[in-house]
DNA sequence: TCTTATTATCGTAATATTGCAATATTAATT
DNA sequence: AATTAATATTGCAATATTACGATAATAAGA
């Protein structure tokens, strides 16, 4: 089918989902460390180098976006693409609950 | 397309993201937290448990096998699963690092 | 206003994922 | 060996994802 059966999952379970879901591209992880490493926010060459079309970085910044990890500021010309740290922050300690809960219940 | 392009990225942005991928659906989310859970890793009835076909389950299984977190013990009759905690542990810590190193560098 | 540069969207093709019924395999028990 | 229970595999259909060319939208500067 392809679709996945939402209505059976917990909230818990389908949000660590999401949120492992943004990292499960090699690209979508390339460009979070991109964005975060430029000072000042400089962006716009993403596409230069991630080594994807500009659409298909535009798909995956969307992706991102979509997920709340994205801030945009206009600095001079540009869009500036900026890290939301503190959503980003969120994000891991979402998943270190999992991996703690998890790995101290086991046998 | 639908294949990524994964001779441009490098080695740890594509570990990454395959971590991430085993925990992009919630049934391999509910089902690692299961197996982790159960006592004596008793397991079979992952299936009642999540409320998916018994194939939907095993294929789901398989993904999490290849991951390397799972551990197949026989303890009397059934094949019990117990989940790689080691491994499991180590897929935290490689997330871990990506979101601290990626969250220190942004303005 | 007309370029020009940047980013987003559309359309489309290829591949991947999810899900399950049917079937096969495996291992313990009779 | 035959039966039974548990798990894996196969085959298929539906949907999702990835990627990019073409095009549209947006905003700054001439």
């Amino acid at each position: 089918m392809g679709a996945s059966k939402v209505e059976i999952h917990t909230e818990t379970h389908i949000l660590i989902s999401e949120i492992a879901k943004v990292l499960s591209h090699p690209a979508r992880v390339a460009i979070l460390e991109y964005i975060a490493k430029q000072e000042n926010c400089i962006c716009g060459d993403i596409v230069d180098e991630i080594g994807l079309s500009q659409p298909t970085i535009s798909q995956h910044l969307q992706v991102i976006r979509n997920a709340g990890l994205l801030k945009g500021n206009f600095e001079g010309k540009r869009l500036c693409y900026c890290l939301d740290v503190a959503r980003f922050k969120e994000f891991q300690q979402v998943l270190n609950q999992f991996f703690n809960h998890t790995s101290a219940q086991c046998c």
